[in-house]
DNA sequence: TTCTATGCAAACGATTTGCAGGGAG
DNA sequence: CTCCCTGCAAATCGTTTGCATAGAA
């Protein structure tokens, strides 16, 4: 359910809008997109952090954060808060909701269409413009729910 | 929109709350339960920090922090984790949900069954469980949305 | 060459913890 | 009287910033 790209072609094409963009690509920005291509789900920053340290480019720390904030800005990349825990960042892919289990922590991609009725009546009645996909809805998956167990 | 009870009232009920409980009402317990009753909206905890300091009951910053954990644990208190921003506490009240203005950072209540059919659903196709009022829907309010300015 | 991005180290804000004393029940 | 709660100070966690330099275009 996580875009259907292969991470080579993911990393080909964020650098590529970024070039479009007349915007630098520079070594750690290329590091950093690989990691977010090749880490599984919804990795926080802290995670993208260690997969750059991890391979010995010399990429630091605060580059990474610079770089996904950059990154972001552009709208290469998209963050996603997720209730008690840390921002989780992917690449931008077609928009999706998130669902983030309190209790095993993990982040769950969601159809869109979900919410579209519930920002069509927040429109309406609030003139509130829901951005339903930057924030991680909050509950317990199936998993959880049966084994019971508590979090957050 | 923040329950209809006055202050005294909803603390008394507080205290009551945790009495029944066999649990401890002691000075601090009641200077945070105060200060949430009466600050208005969402407060964040450093902003009920800010309040109790104000009112020299010399309750010290990391007492806050601790009454708002247990007073969490036991139910008299609720947060909701707004995207980008600080949590934010209140006094546990008939649930309701939240919207968060990345724009001017306000938190706006919702009613709950605006996400009911949403619940349902997840349940349905994923085993879900949603607790739709332990985060905050996030996007733009109506005036911030019309006065143009980006944020988060 | 020009100007932005990076490395490094230190600053930072928010929250948490260890410890010894104080107050609630 | 017994424990839990509290004050204080210091530690911790995640993130950000100032500055001089390296590197992309």
């Amino acid at each position: 359910m996580t875009a259907a790209t292969d991470p080579d072609e993911q990393v080909a094409a964020a650098l590529t809008a970024l070039r479009r963009r007349g915007e630098r690509v520079t070594g750690p920005r290329r590091v950093v997109v690989e990691a977010l291509a090749c880490l599984p789900g919804h990795p926080s920053a802290e995670q993208v952090v260690a997969a750059v340290e991890a391979g010995d480019s010399g990429v630091h720390r605060a580059t990474v954060y610079r770089v996904l904030e950059a990154l972001t800005a552009l709208g290469v990349v998209t963050h996603v808060h997720v209730g008690h825990g840390a921002t989780a960042y992917h690449l931008a892919s077609p928009t999706h909701l998130h669902a983030h289990c309190r209790s095993c922590g993990r982040v769950v991609d969601l159809p869109e269409r979900l919410l579209g009725p519930v920002r069509a009546e927040l429109m309406a009645t609030h003139g509130f413009a829901l951005d339903a996909s930057h924030i991680a809805l909050s509950g317990r998956c199936a998993a959880c729910n049966q084994a019971g167990g508590i979090d957050d």
